[in-house]
DNA sequence: TAAATAATTGAACAATTGCTCAATTGTAAA
DNA sequence: TTTACAATTGAGCAATTGTTCAATTATTTA
């Protein structure tokens, strides 16, 4: 917590120049939150599965093979977070990508990650 | 789970399509890993913090108001999945990003939510 | 209108997470 | 050596998460 190792003092100046450039907390904890919610097998399939084409609940949950409770509970939470845009049509609600930030974030992780 | 909506028949082409699309489980799951590991506020500190340049355990501690102890156990989260790389000298360790592509998905996500 | 279907919601529960605390390891200085 | 310091580790625990299940809402069809 308080505690101050030797090189520290020498260090200050670094550390007060990262915290300059360090975002405001609010801001931090909104990045993580989107991150987190990015960070789940389920929710990250549903993703994935609407990155080119709009789907209902059913649809996620036939391509997922979980209830559409279980989807119905983690589009929430996508929703919350504007990640996921969605439309009503008579019963069925279609689920998308809510803008081109979220496809382009998406595919620079999965770049990333195969190499 | 094994629901199947009544519009699923006539979408059987485009979840199947999507299904293609889809990459395999287990990228999925090292996809998620790695989001995730980005989605705390804690862990995102860190990664802000050695944005432009390395920190150690104890500098990253008073950056955060956290415990080395903390830090250690969140930065053992973030060397496992290689998204902080680590320099030991003397008695410090000294983590910075791991490389370019942590650094475009941090801005690239800051910049989403700056909008 | 009543019945059927898609989606959502809340409670419940096991599993996981992120911290603290105490003990340990590794390195440097006295 | 011995002492001090930076970092790591493991146990423990409260808080959070992700699912299932049952009930509910909204819309369409008979």
């Amino acid at each position: 917590m308080s505690e101050i190792c030797e090189i520290h003092e020498e260090h200050r100046e670094l550390i007060e120049k990262a915290m300059e450039r360090m975002p405001e907390d609010e801001e931090m904890l909104m990045a993580a939150d989107f991150f987190d919610a990015l960070g789940n097998p389920t929710r990250l399939k549903i993703l994935m599965a609407i990155m080119e084409v709009e789907l209902c609940t059913c649809d996620l949950s036939a391509v997922t093979g979980l209830s559409t409770s279980a989807i119905s509970h983690q589009l929430r939470i996508l929703k919350d977070r504007r990640i996921v845009a969605y439309r009503k049509e008579g019963r069925n609600v279609f689920y998308s990508l809510d803008d081109r930030h979220i496809r382009e974030i998406l595919r620079k992780a999965m770049e990333h990650l195969s190499e």
